[in-house]
DNA sequence: GATTTCACTGGGCATTATGCATAGAGGCGG
DNA sequence: CCGCCTCTATGCATAATGCCCAGTGAAATC
């Protein structure tokens, strides 16, 4: 899928973000035309979805992050769905297996807030049961490198 | 905390990733060195942590993703979490309150191969039990945008 | 063994963006 | 009224980009 001057292409943009095309071959010991073409297909392929502003809530005024774990009336997952969708604080969605049929990432303003979120987000029909874990720390922030680095070496 | 235009910035940033400051002041309709100094100011104060390549674990033959509950041993945490970092496969860990200690985002090739992922996570003294839930869907992939809007409105 | 294919190299060139500096206008609180 | 700050508008030297092409080497195909 990918090799290991892709591997490496990632993890310096990763590392350097703000760093262009030309400088990137210099880095890479490459010519320039070879890291263009790399990226295209890299991003053509769909590996590298975008370079978009990676943005701290808690900087925005939101440094509580919370887990809900839903539970969801059978038939009302669509709806759920789309409450969920327009509440902002709901940060991300999943539908999973196991004991609740919905994962979702939230933050808030503060542990008190974090009751009013939860509340907007439970406070509708459908959701029958919904515990909620409250991050704490967060020794291992979202990261890709290392998977990378094992991807590009097969 | 951020104003209308920061947000404005943002948003576009977030839609289009690879647009550059001048590009961007055209489209927000104001001075090239207002949108340098806002950039500027939004990462110096950490809103905007970077711009990193939003790499798709699925492109790189990760297709499965699940999240892992866990039950640590009193006082084990540390090693659980060295641990844990080691794994390339563990995309994100995080220390809760609730029901279980820690909860991570995992990702595998196949559902076969996440039992050999989920092996290679439990199977480390001081991790008591787990228990984990296979994403189906992601009705809501994660997104910043909504929450920027709404702290930009204040 | 010969040939095609493909990625990489290294170069050139016009266009465009960047970093940096400066001067002036407008709003706002002391 | 004054100082402070932000935004505007501009200029300029430097650097990067997008696009082009001819040549090279290695691997795959015939």
């Amino acid at each position: 899928m990918i090799d290991r001057l892709d591997g490496r292409l990632i993890e310096l943009l990763a590392r350097e973000p703000r760093i262009g095309v030309l400088e990137a071959s210099r880095r890479l010991g490459v010519a320039r035309g070879t890291v263009q073409a790399r990226l295209d297909r890299l991003q053509s392929q769909g590996v590298i979805r975008g370079f978009g502003p990676d943005v701290d809530p808690a900087a925005l005024g939101y440094p509580v992050t919370a887990f809900a774990t839903l539970e969801i009336k059978q038939g009302q997952g669509a709806d759920v769905r789309t409450h969920l969708a327009s509440v902002p604080e709901v940060l991300e969605l999943h539908t999973t297996t196991g004991h609740g049929d919905m994962l979702c990432r939230l933050v808030a303003r503060s542990n008190a807030d974090l009751q009013r979120v939860i509340d907007r987000v439970v406070g509708f029909e459908g959701i029958v049961r919904a515990s909620t874990a409250i991050v704490m720390e967060n020794p291992v922030p979202l990261r890709i490198i290392p998977l990378v680095q094992q991807a590009s070496e097969d």
